[in-house]
RNA sequence: GGGGACGUAGUUCAGUUGGUCAGAAUGCUGCCCUGUCACGGCAGAGGUCGCGGGUUCGAGCCCCGUCGUCCCCGCCA
């Protein structure tokens, strides 16, 4: 028996055709002698009549029927009478009018419905994923998911990219997150480890002669979850020779531009640029949302004489930054967001400035409009409304005699830009501003450029990469010698690619020279030794002839995430891992066997 | 490793101050129904209140511990 037609592909135009449709029964409505079937596929869902008049057999098997057989309805299509149009379904001018029923396969009566509107809980869901998987929304996620992937492969195929597989079983490699490992048989006590992502592999292929490489890659990092982190997840993956950064950039913007095109989304490309320091004083974050307004430094307002009268901090920063739309607040309300504000500040190294208040005072007056002012600026900047008074202002000082903590400017940029985050977050219903709008303003896209390249390891007291070993430092830090004499200024050539607040990937021009990798081992402190140690087959590669190389990497997953609107990667990944990291549905990890221990040479030492 | 929310029927949830508090809806089973599409009507079954301990005359409710799910911080070159 083959099927003729999908469950969701039968129009008016087809009215009198002979179909066998094979699917899901979603909801069976018995009306006595009259049992409408609703027959769902990936495609559907089509409604199947069975008269008992007309085909007394397959209405007794219709009888029968519950939700989540399997069926096969053979009959005729045919067109409902006017009053009986289904106006909600794209099948609902037509109906099959069965002459014949197979029930293919029962099912036991299943925890949830597949066709219910309300979701049961996430624990009942991914153990029961098939079932999950089976409701509209899910396929749904999968389709676009799928079609995202294809559209990048094609894309960056036109572009000379070709596809290559990495190891999943390679050499662990001492830097960055934890590793999943798995032991060896052959070699009693030697593991491998699973890729935190193909990047030595991927500029071996640079060395290779490739020349050009992508990869829809799957990457393992044995660290805690979250709601965009799974121990497992999906980076699009992709290397060149002889790049500008600018080189990688157009061919991101090329294959989002195309990948977002598969939901019907028009993105702007190119996309603005952003130097780290930029977005650390405007956003105090590495990732700045673009959807709200930027930070505005107010340090140059607070003359040392107004510090001394407000009883502020010399010299540190004062930031300020506004929620739009929020509204007016009751006495009440104010000041519980004040002590919230007060609370989430913690260590009382800031302080929020009552900026009412200090409109009501002659001595402040000035300083009060002079705020507001250069927050309604940055405000016309981001929509070009300018400032209300319905917007709420938020102005953080640094508190005298603070902790040593708030001596550094940078945590002060971070601590008030999380604020900033934090209330948006909370009046997200006021402004809105995280709603989409169905246009090109949904989608804030930003390249952030110019990150540090190292950063100081407050526990072991020593500089450490910022981003990873072979990324390239900018010439002119290189040529002034700051790699000595101020590693702090050390610019690298990484970038990361930001959509709405949210990283989507992460790259960089990398190290071709042997000599300025050596400079840059030596500027850790590691010697020739160590790094031979733990990277020596990829120095040995790359003193045979290595061309200037870069590439970037982004997650597929987030990527979904943000097409298909769902708030956590799970909703896109088909067999997700709890926050734990369990599979609910295969329940694993598991126990082994005594023999494939034995076999492995592993003794657990916990049971 | 730390903080928070949740856990009651298959499912989604309600359950007040510790004293008819074992409930609703939906699903399920049976019967009835020829135009439904979240069909409708009647009847019925369904519970270790996550688990363990404690307080109390009495615990779904209070306390301690534990397990699980989710969110956040740390962590994620």
């Amino acid at each position: 028996m083959t099927r003729t037609h999908t469950c969701g592909e039968l129009r008016a135009s087809d009215a009198g055709k002979s179909v066998v449709l094979l699917g899901w029964v979603n909801r069976r409505r018995d009306h006595g002698s009259l049992i409408f079937l609703d027959l769902r596929d990936r495609y559907g869902i089509t409604q199947v009549v069975m008269d008992n008049e007309l085909s007394p057999v397959a209405h007794a098997k219709a009888e029968h029927a519950r939700p989540e057989y399997v069926v096969a309805a053979i009959g005729k299509v045919r067109l409902r009478g006017k009053d009986v149009i289904n106006p909600k379904m794209a099948t609902g001018e037509i109906e099959v009018v069965a002459n014949e029923l197979r029930i293919l396969n029962d099912a036991k009566v299943p925890p949830f419905s597949p066709a219910e509107e309300a979701i049961a809980n996430e624990e009942v869901r991914l153990k029961y994923r098939y079932l999950d998987l089976r409701r509209p929304e899910m396929q749904r996620n999968l389709e676009i998911r799928h079609k995202v992937a294809l559209a990048v492969r094609e894309y960056l195929s036109a572009q000379g990219f070709f596809e290559i597989e990495t190891p999943f079983m390679t050499r662990s490699t001492p830097e960055g997150a934890r590793d999943y490992l798995v032991p060896s048989r052959v070699h009693p006590g030697e593991f491998y480890a699973l890729p935190q992502s193909p990047q030595i592999f991927k500029q071996i292929l640079m060395i290779s002669g490739m020349d050009r490489y992508f990869q829809i890659a799957r990457c393992f990092r044995d660290e805690d979850l979250r709601a965009d982190r799974q121990p497992e997840f999906t980076q699009i993956d992709l290397e060149m020779t002889f790049p500008q950064q600018e080189t990688v950039f157009a061919v991101v913007e090329g294959f989002l531009k195309a990948a977002f095109e598969v939901t019907g989304e028009q993105i702007r490309a190119p996309f603005p640029r952003m130097t780290y320091d930029e977005a650390i004083r405007r956003y105090g974050i590495d990732k700045p949302d673009l959807r709200l307004p930027a930070m505005v430094d107010l340090t140059s307002d607070f003359t040392p004489e107004l510090r001394t009268a407000l009883k502020i901090e010399q010299e540190l920063p004062v930031l300020g930054f506004t929620v739009p739309r929020v509204g007016e607040l009751s006495g009440t309300a104010r000041k519980a967001l004040t002590s919230d504000i007060r609370a989430s500040l913690g260590d009382s190294a800031l302080d929020v400035l009552d900026i009412a208040r200090l409109r009501t005072n002659d001595t402040f007056a000035g300083l009060a409009d002079k705020i507001s002012e250069k927050l309604s600026d940055e405000l016309k900047v981001f929509d070009e409304r300018g400032l209300a008074s319905r917007d709420l202002n938020v102005v953080i000082t640094p508190k005298p005699g603070v902790a040593a903590q708030a001596k550094d400017r940078l945590w002060i940029y971070k601590k008030v830009g999380q604020l900033r985050l934090d209330l948006a977050k909370r009046f997200q219903d006021k402004h809105s501003a995280f709603e989409k709008k169905g246009n090109a303003d949904d989608y804030k896209f930003l390249w952030v450029t110019d990150f540090p390249f190292f950063e100081w390891d407050g526990q072991t007291h020593t500089w450490t990469f910022a981003h990873h070993p072979f990324t390239s430092p900018h010439e002119d830090d290189l040529i002034a010698g700051r790699m000595e004499s101020d590693p702090e200024a050390v610019r690298a050539l990484a970038y990361d690619i930001v959509l709405n607040g949210m990283e989507l990937g992460s790259g960089s021009i990398r190290i071709h020279r042997q000599d300025v990798q050596g400079q840059i081992f030596r500027a850790l402190g590691m010697s020739d030794e160590e790094a031979r140690l733990r990277f020596g087959f990829f120095l040995d590669a790359l003193q045979y002839g290595t061309p200037p190389h870069g590439g970037i990497a982004l997650g597929l997953d987030r990527i979904i995430m943000i097409l298909t609107g769902a708030t956590s990667l799970r909703e896109v990944i088909a067999f997700p891992k709890t926050a734990k990291a369990i599979d609910l549905m295969a329940d694993a990890p598991s126990q082994v066997s005594e023999q494939q221990l034995r076999e492995l040479h592993i003794r657990p030492t916990k049971a």
